[in-house]
DNA sequence: ACATCCACCTGGGTC
DNA sequence: CGACCCAGGTGGATG
């Protein structure tokens, strides 16, 4: 059964000549591409949350209220964006935030249902595109399977002792989270290459 | 090295009929107990707060207040609750308030005071009290270990296909979380019985 | 620098 | 199965 290692390397966001999409579409305006980003573990993980990249944030998206004083006081911070689906008839609304402790651009709210519903997995890439003040996204699948490859520690799956740590834990107590195509594994991220791998890990 | 499961079960919280206390204060009130909880892991953690269920915190508690506009625009929300404690001269203060992001009630700043002082552990029990218009603040240590016991499984610290899927790995890796008396191995949550189990562990 | 506090957020479990 | 809890989180503000 081969898994392999998430990769961490950089350089997984492009951008593209804003030429144009393939089609025209139903407004009839031009849809310009800003944007795309394979997403990584963490975009896809537990953090709920999509790092949008300095560059693009800067130049294609608003800034992102971050005023809290004055005529503010509650309320959380950032903006509400508003995403067609390029491809259904949904519409996808992200909080849309500066995080200064990071000094990075995040989507935050909404942003991990999108990730569910469209089972998103990290390597796969996000676009972003814009048709005058309408933005779209749109997502597809990784081409390839990653790079390193391991193999499950079998072993450590089938250690008799676990298995009656606890009732419910039985033979997946190991097996501390998966979603999509990623796994979690004695504290390591995975990403499984095949679908099958999921009935060897007899999930 | 014996650990033990942390229970999962709900039912953490109980009610006590409103009898009487052991004695009769010095106050010559009789001291009605109001509700105690078994603390959680952020409970005690963290966090610094401590979620009062909403059944009790609605029957026993008075309404926290919530309203921010008029004179208080930009301050916490929330009421300060003063508490005796049952067994000293001390009051301990406590700011209580609603979350309504989580529909929750909580006490906040003050809590982690309380937590540090007392010692205080996950599966622990903290009671409240009333006496009249005060209130008593008072807890316990859990009595017993809890039901489960297993062995780490050993074998499984030192499976070497775990040691090398990561250098930050190591020997250590399946021990996910350590906080007092709580540990987190292999996705279960484990409580030690004893504070040597740490060395046993080479964390 | 650091711990604490604050309001907000989400997933899993339960009813 | 929808609604609701609540345990476990977050970034940011504060002192």
């Amino acid at each position: 059964m081969a898994l392999a290692l998430a990769p961490e390397s950089r350089s997984h966001d492009r951008e593209v000549a804003g030429g144009l999409a393939e089609g025209n579409q139903s407004g009839g305006q031009r849809r310009e591409r800003m944007f795309e980003k394979v997403v990584t573990p963490s975009d896809v993980g537990k953090l709920n949350r999509l790092v949008v990249p300095k560059h693009f944030a800067e130049k294609y998206l608003p800034l992102p209220q971050a005023a809290r004083g004055g005529g503010n006081p509650a309320g959380p911070v950032g903006t509400v964006l508003s995403f067609h689906d390029t491809r259904g008839h949904a519409t996808w609304r992200f909080r849309y935030s500066y995080w200064s402790s990071s000094q990075s651009y995040v989507m935050t709210k909404g942003w991990s249902r999108y990730v569910r519903d469209k089972r998103l997995a990290a390597g796969d890439t996000v676009s972003f595109c814009r048709d005058g003040p309408r933005l779209f996204i749109d997502c597809r699948r990784r081409r390839t399977p990653p790079d390193v490859r391991v193999l499950v520690p079998r072993q450590a799956c089938l250690v008799p002792q676990v298995q009656h740590l606890a009732p419910r834990v039985g033979g997946v107590a190991v097996v501390e989270e998966a979603r999509g195509r990623c796994l979690r594994l004695f504290g390591v991220n995975l990403e499984l290459r095949a679908e099958p791998v999921l009935l060897d890990l007899q999930l």
